[in-house]
RNA sequence: GGUGGAGUGGCCGAGAGGCGAGGCAACGGCCUGCAAAGCCGUCUACACGGGUUCGAAUCCCGUCUCCACCUCCA
């Protein structure tokens, strides 16, 4: 299944499948062209800070990402912010500041968010607000082709004509005339109450700096037609995989391919969607005030080990938090930190790429990213390498050094890749302090080694208390005594 | 009412007709001056009731419980 290269690379038959939400089946993935996948995910409407249930939407596309480019692809990964909004508009003017503040505060931290959780920027992150030129396009061609119609009403708003476009439901698996009538919404100028807004006329009470020029009226775009549009400028009209959080297989991705497909694109031919995070029992979520936000957890969880987390589960199971739950996770994580720490030690710098990928691990991320069995394929490994590495530095240790952490980075969960950093820098806060650190430990350990020789243990475990109450771990090893911090404050 | 999904050992969490996933926790052993880490071992589970089958956690029927979506939630 492997291949080597002559300059130490491998390459391997690469045969990935993915459950597509569409036909609800796992398919074998062919991309519209040959060696490169396009995908879009939609990124964030920043109303507010991410919590984790977004994040581990993004986790999720960041390992489909890297699985992807470690297979050979080249990739294009659209995020879209959507960065107007009715609760935008709503939060701007309970804060009295301006809607286009609040967008760029909450998109800032969600590029934070993004940036400690290790996952890798995006080939672009378009907004809402800078496609209005292409949102109008799309309206105007549903417009002519009958497929959208102005509101009866004076609103200035354009809806989607459900009713013109017969597929309409097809992703969600329902039909028109089976769906739940908003009945107690009000149907304003619709033909239809399920028609949706493409466009949403500007009301008096708005900003106007809330609203563009169009055919129709002054007025801004409906969340669906923003995604339609962006897809297209930046993948083309048919490109490989739309993603997202499950809540939006209906209505949004459905009114996306509706609305695509009406203006005659053949948009997404695979749809991926990671299931939700629950909290208490029910799903995390904005609106009612139900979550738990990125930023408030990795003030007492390091940020690879929620990342390991969110990772551990497969994206399509529902992930139960609990603070129980991804404390386990941490120490399950340690353990595979923990291996390639000591390693590396004794070890010294590996060529992780250069190492083959085990074909069983190769075999779970190919089907649907299975994730659980890649880890347990790392898991064996790892105990392996520690068998390996008792016996001290050898080209097994090394080579099996390399592998676990290849497959770590495909994760995005190597600890000595960016941005963890090297050997615990990311909770050191750098090399240089590590480096001082170091030397001052060294000296007490020369005074506990001392003391050890004469077997003055009192004195000696007196040195390993005082250090363990400043954080520092002390570990005796064939090699010496090593040293770690301990648990976080 | 409609459309999907799920219930697995103390906990998390894969698997989807026969070959003990993996991790966390616990306990025992080895190692260690003692620890820590590691290694070896123990704990052999699939909501419930029927059925199909040589064989069911997996397929079928029924029941219970839970989750998501049904017009702007990742």
């Amino acid at each position: 299944m492997s291949v080597f290269y002559h300059d130490g690379r491998y390459a391997r038959a690469v045969s990935f499948h993915l459950y597509d939400t569409a036909s609800r089946k796992v398919q074998r993935f062919t991309p519209v062209h040959p060696g490169q996948v396009g995908i879009y995910h939609c990124g964030l409407t920043v109303q507010g800070p991410p919590h984790i249930g977004h994040i581990r939407k993004e986790v999720v596309f960041d390992v489909l990402r890297r699985w992807f480019e470690s297979s050979g692809y080249t990739v294009t990964l659209i995020a879209n912010v959507t960065d107007i909004d009715d609760k935008v508009l709503t939060k701007a003017a309970e804060g009295g500041v301006p809607w286009w503040s609040v967008a760029y505060r909450n998109e800032r931290a969600l590029d934070d968010a993004y940036a400690v959780l290790g996952c890798l920027p995006a080939s672009y992150q378009p907004r809402a607000t800078q496609h209005i030129t292409e949102m109008i396009e799309l309206m105007d061609e549903l417009v002519e082709r009958g497929h959208a119609y102005p509101a009866k009403d004076d609103s200035g708003d354009v809806y989607f004509d459900v009713r013109s476009w017969e597929p309409y439901g097809e992703l969600s698996g329902q039909k028109v005339d089976d769906m739940q009538a908003a009945e107690d919404a009000d149907p304003r100028g619709k033909r239809d109450p399920r028609d949706f807004a493409l466009w949403k006329g500007h009301k008096p009470d708005e900003p106007r700096t809330a609203s563009w020029p169009s055919p129709y009226g002054r007025g801004r775009p409906g969340w669906h037609l923003e995604c339609s549009a962006m897809a297209a400028k930046y993948l083309g009209t048919e490109f490989d995989i739309h993603g997202g959080g499950l809540d939006l297989r209906f209505p949004h991705h459905e009114n996306e391919l509706a609305q695509s497909r009406a203006a005659g694109h053949r948009f997404a031919r695979y749809w991926m969607h990671n299931a939700m995070v629950n909290l208490d029992g029910s799903k995390m979520s904005k609106s009612v005030g139900h979550y738990l936000l990125v930023s408030e957890i990795v003030q007492r969880v390091r940020p690879i080990e929620l990342r390991y987390y969110l990772v551990s589960a497969h994206y399509r199971s529902i992930l139960e938090y609990t603070e129980d739950n991804l404390k386990d996770a941490g120490a399950a994580y340690r353990r595979l930190e923990g291996y390639v720490q000591r390693a590396s030690e004794v070890a010294g710098t590996v060529d992780p790429p250069s190492a083959a990928l085990p074909d069983e691990f190769v075999d779970a991320m190919d089907d649907d990213l299975g994730v659980p069995q890649a880890l347990a394929v790392i898991f064996d490994h790892v105990r392996e390498g520690n068998t390996l590495l008792a016996a001290g530095d050898s080209p097994e240790l090394r080579e099996n050094l390399a592998t676990v952490r290849h497959m770590l980075g495909i994760l995005g969960l190597d600890p000595l890749d960016d941005p963890w950093g090297t050997m615990g820098d990311s909770v050191m806060g750098g090399q240089q302090l590590r480096e001082t650190v170091d030397a001052l430990v060294a000296t007490l350990l020369a005074h506990r080694d001392e003391a050890r020789s004469r077997k003055d243990f009192a004195t000696a475990d007196a040195i390993r208390d005082r250090l363990k109450a400043a954080g520092i771990v002390l570990e005796d090893t064939p090699s010496g005594t090593r040293w770690e911090l301990g648990e976080p404050r």
